[in-house]
DNA sequence: TGAGGTTTATT
DNA sequence: ATAAACCTC
């Protein structure tokens, strides 16, 4: 008994009276009523137990969640609605700045004297549900909390000497020789007491997770996905039964019928992750004996779960990966901080089908093959040496199933910054990737129109294609369809020179600054104290004077790992190892490094100029020309609104559009952490993604690149400056190879 | 059969 | 980069 069973330790005895009259609980990202460590436990250990959701995305900072994100939420909260009115009860919303207000007029409205919520494991939650405890913790109310998301918690799986691992092999392995068993999942409640009628909340939908504006880009979500508990196992069902057999064998492919299309469920927690494995790795035992396709694919599904569980892992333990990388080579690295070469990636504009096909998908779907998330990362990072952190931005801002835990882990995995994966030199081989993942090119035909028409032979590389055949196609490069933003040759050189610039200032550093791989460093998490809590335990008890019963000793050392894990979250130098003895040198060399990031705004072309676009708003963006007009500022800081973008605004002729560029854009904007055309409120409900309004170049993801070493934004040429790099501009003119 | 080359996956 | 899996002779 492990895990979920330790929730029983909150159970009143049998036939005493709950040892709570009222309990609040608190949902978040755990929408369902089946498999809810939390709920089961509130109902045992109240009287009155009363649902809550509190809406504070500002609290996420520039992570607040996207349209398709947003679209999802709405529709599962409506689902979990349902469940609960059928369990008897009802729930309570909330809008508020920050949950922790939310929360604490709660706990005053109902008299509530306890609190109870399951783990979330982001760098923002951590320090938010620390505050949040703490603040019960002052009230002189429980707070409790349960592991519902995790086969293991992060401190249950360490290497010796307590500390985390840091590649996803020894996680694994550890995982799997782990000696008891991950939680066995939990029942629904036969019931729960209604909410009293004195407690009211607001209802979902004037939370505004779905804007009007939104509407029409929503439409096409209804067709694909069936948010909530019923289509997440629905889903599950159909997948075991039809597709898990050969889920080895043809989860490369890139339509969406090989993979079990579960993330967005997962995501907000409306199907157990544990009742997935119990039920996949059943039927691998089932039927492991009628031939190896069983095994390995079910030893294959369990494994990609493993890398959800090890991204929620590596975020526990190192609270910066969604920002900084956790090898700090890439400190150094040259990024070419190009506006143009973004836009045009987000836009699907590179030239290549594959990826531009890739990036179109993403836009109007939310939704992408983890393959094509794959080919899309590695070519804003390897082939247009962006930073990884503005992709990620992107994904975020687009994705249906946007989580911050797994995008750090698959962001970093792209760029070479994690232990275990590529080194950064290594570039994916896009003529490859294009023939093992689309080979006769539906997949660009599905999302590519206009080269709906181009032979196999040519479809992945138009620019080879003789003036025939392209006139046959009804292509026209540079027209409507782009030429390639740059060629594999001139990827290739830069990249090699980019890795070279790293490789010297790992060499140069790594005695007194870099610890190349931290993984080895045996300092590493000197300055955490979590090192000995590796006790499983799901229960976790702050500020209970009541019950410190047998698990007591347990839940305070859960309470230390997630305090301790709250720290390093909220301590902007942490590194992973020591930092102490380094931190003279880093403010030394942050002195000369400016923060960069980017505030680009590009009005006026969308559909207008690029027929190929298929969900542009052609002519339709009036939001994005406003906010370069000035008529709403893009850039914006509660100290000095709109100060920073007007005079670096700056006009690019060759594309007939504004660039808005700043060197120092980030202390004006950055603190913000939104960087949108909309307002904070608008965005909130969902300027960011809507198509009837800004296309995807309205869309500005606000990210500070916080590891840049010199790269800088020129506001006179509108190219980045990269030091050792003879031929800095040459991204900056539109490409005709 | 096994040495030796080739492909594939790595989060 | 590197190891494992997969070919081939």
């Amino acid at each position: 008994m492990s895990g979920n069973g330790d929730a029983a330790c909150a159970a009143p005895q049998r036939g005493a009276a709950p040892p709570f009259r009222t309990v609040l609980l608190w949902f978040r990202r755990d929408l369902r009523v089946s498999d809810n460590p939390a709920l089961i436990a509130a109902v045992q250990a109240a009287t009155s137990v009363v649902p809550v959701y509190v809406w504070a995305p500002e609290e996420e900072g520039q992570f607040q969640p996207g349209r398709c994100s947003r679209w999802w939420l709405h529709h599962s909260l409506k689902a979990l609605e349902k469940d609960l009115q059928a369990l008897g009860t009802s729930m309570v919303y909330r809008r508020a700045p920050e949950s922790r207000i939310a929360l604490i007029q709660l706990v005053e409205e109902t008299g509530a004297q306890a609190v109870f919520f399951n783990h979330l494991y982001d760098p923002i939650s951590l320090v938010r549900d620390n505050e949040v405890k703490a603040a019960m913790l002052g009230m002189n109310v429980h707070c409790q909390s349960f592991n519902g998301d995790l086969l293991y918690e992060p401190w249950e799986v360490l290497a010796a000497g307590g500390r985390p691992v840091t590649s996803f092999a020894s996680f694994w392995s550890r995982l799997q020789d782990m000696p008891y068993p991950p939680p066995i999942p939990l029942p629904v409640p036969a019931a729960i007491s209604a909410v009293p009628p004195e407690i009211v909340g607001l209802g979902l939908d004037s939370l505004g997770l779905m804007s009007p504006e939104e509407q029409q880009s929503n439409q096409q979500l209804y067709h694909s996905w069936t948010p909530g508990g019923k289509g997440a196992h629905a889903l599950l069902e159909k997948f075991v039964a039809d597709r898990l057999r050969n889920f080895s064998k043809q989860r490369a492919k890139t339509d969406r019928e090989s993979t079990s299309t579960l993330s967005p469920h997962v995501h907000f927690g409306e199907i157990s992750n544990r009742h997935i494995y119990y039920v996949v790795k059943r039927q691998g035992a089932k039927l492991g004996s009628m031939g190896g396709e069983w095994r390995d694919s079910t030893a294959d599904f369990v494994r990609q779960m493993g890398y959800r569980e090890y991204a929620r892992y590596l975020s526990f333990h190192f609270p910066f990966t969604h920002e900084r990388a956790l090898l700090e080579h890439l400190r150094a690295a040259p990024w070419n901080f190009d506006q143009r070469h973004f836009k045009a990636w987000r836009q699907g504009r590179t030239g290549y089908p594959l990826v531009d096909a890739g990036m179109r998908q993403l836009w109007s779907s939310g939704w992408l093959h983890n393959r094509i998330r794959v080919v899309c990362a590695s070519f804003l990072v390897k082939h247009l040496l962006l930073p990884w952190q503005w992709g990620l931005k992107h994904y975020w801002d687009a994705l249906l199933d946007a989580d911050l835990e797994c995008a750090a882990l698959g962001w970093q995995y792209i760029s070479g910054c994690l232990a275990d994966a590529h080194p950064f030199s290594y570039m994916l081989d896009l003529k490859k990737e294009s023939l093992r993942f689309d080979p006769d090119g539906n997949y660009v035909r599905r999302w590519l129109p206009v080269l709906a028409r181009m032979p196999i032979k040519y479809i992945h590389r138009p620019w080879e294609a003789p003036d025939h055949v392209l006139e046959d196609a009804g292509v026209e490069l540079g027209v409507n369809y782009p030429y390639p933003l740059i060629s594999a040759k001139e990827s290739e050189a830069a990249l090699a020179r980019a890795a070279e610039i790293i490789q010297q200032s790992v060499v140069s550093h790594s005695s007194e600054l870099i610890p190349f791989r931290p993984a080895s460093d045996p300092s590493a998490l000197r300055n955490s104290n979590d090192a000995s809590a590796p006790t499983p335990s799901s229960v976790d008890m702050v500020g209970g004077k009541r019950r410190r019963g047998r698990n007591g000793e347990a839940a305070a050392k859960t309470a230390g790992a997630f305090q301790a894990a709250a720290a390093r979250a909220r301590n902007p130098e942490y590194r992973g190892y020591d930092h102490a003895e380094r931190t003279a040198h880093l403010a030394g060399e942050a002195a000369q490094v400016p923060q960069v990031s980017f505030a680009g705004r590009l009005a006026g072309e969308d559909g207008s100029t690029d027929p190929g676009l298929s969900n542009g708003a052609a002519g339709g963006n009036a939001a994005a020309a406003a906010a370069c007009n000035g008529t709403s500022n893009p850039c914006r800081s509660a100290a000095a609104p709109g100060a920073a973008c007007s005079e670096v605004q700056r006009t690019d002729p060759t594309l007939s559009d504004e660039v808005v560029v700043s060197n120092n854009i980030s202390t004006a904007c950055i603190g913000h952490g939104d960087t949108n055309a909309t307002s904070g409120a608008q965005r909130v409900r969902g300027g960011a993604q809507d198509r009837s309004a800004p296309g995807p170049d309205a869309e500005v993801p606000s990210v500070e690149v916080v590891e840049a070493v010199v790269p800088c934004m020129s506001g006179d040429n509108n190219h980045a400056v990269v030091p050792g790099k003879p031929d800095a501009g040459s991204g900056s003119k539109p490409r005709c190879l």
